[in-house]
DNA sequence: TTGCATATACGAAAACAATCGTATATGTTT
DNA sequence: AAACATATACGATTGTTTTCGTATATGCAA
């Protein structure tokens, strides 16, 4: 099973993740605010998304219902691991290192990981 | 100035930034070692990245040498802010602990991460 | 029931990425 | 100088992703 979503396939999932399940319209009405895109689009690539395997869907009714098959989760390790070995030499650390530098996370957001980070202190 | 470097191109790209400067022999011996490719392909490949902007290269003598551009880093924050939009929802902590969580960071980089934790810390 | 708005299905074009064959130039060796 | 190894240039093919037009089905309102 190989699940590697294209750049306009997570457009869409993004949408679907955040609504939990839509329809096409949901999906392209949402997509319109940022870019422009006819509706036959993105009803071709939700059945692409749907033959691959990203999607299933329910095609009780007329308008047929999309939820995510793939989760964020899965999404985001792909991602992760794509990029941690075509830019940052496998080195988690580094990753993380620049991440934090150049996207200046806010307090709370330093806060959350430094109390994630204490899980991995030897108990003492 | 559009720089996002294709899956091929990164590959190249990683042999360069290791090399700091290097022929298309070079490159290709070296990509070679994981995939099997053509000479002229990953010649074609480094002379549209110049087509592009993403690599200079010295053409005095019959074989050119080729520098990268973009640097390293140039190319991890662009790969970051694209995963920070399409799969983390803008959340740069979230990358970080997905991150930390599934990819079993050494104790090595953990203490690094931590280390490098510590300048946000407020002085007390 | 006719007409209209709105769905899906699907083929095909357009855009982009990757691969390769062939032509040709340039050094090197004999 | 001729033969050979090795370089670049570049057009053409192939593959994948994205886009869109058109056909057709379905529900609803007049």
């Amino acid at each position: 099973m190989e699940l590697k979503p294209t750049e306009s396939e997570l457009e869409i999932l993004q949408v679907i993740w955040k609504m939990g399940q839509c329809t096409v319209r949901d999906v392209h009405e949402e997509l319109t605010k940022t870019k422009d895109a006819g509706y036959t689009t993105t009803l071709k690539l939700m059945q692409i998304m749907h033959d691959k395997g990203l999607v299933e869907r329910d095609t009780t009714s007329k308008t047929h219902l999309y939820k995510a098959i793939i989760s964020r989760e899965q999404a985001q390790n792909t991602a992760l691991d794509k990029i941690l070995d075509t830019v940052f030499k496998g080195s988690t650390a580094d990753l993380v290192i620049q991440a934090l530098g150049q996207h200046r996370a806010s307090k709370d957001e330093i806060d959350a990981i430094k109390n994630y980070l204490q899980q991995f202190d030897p108990k003492k």
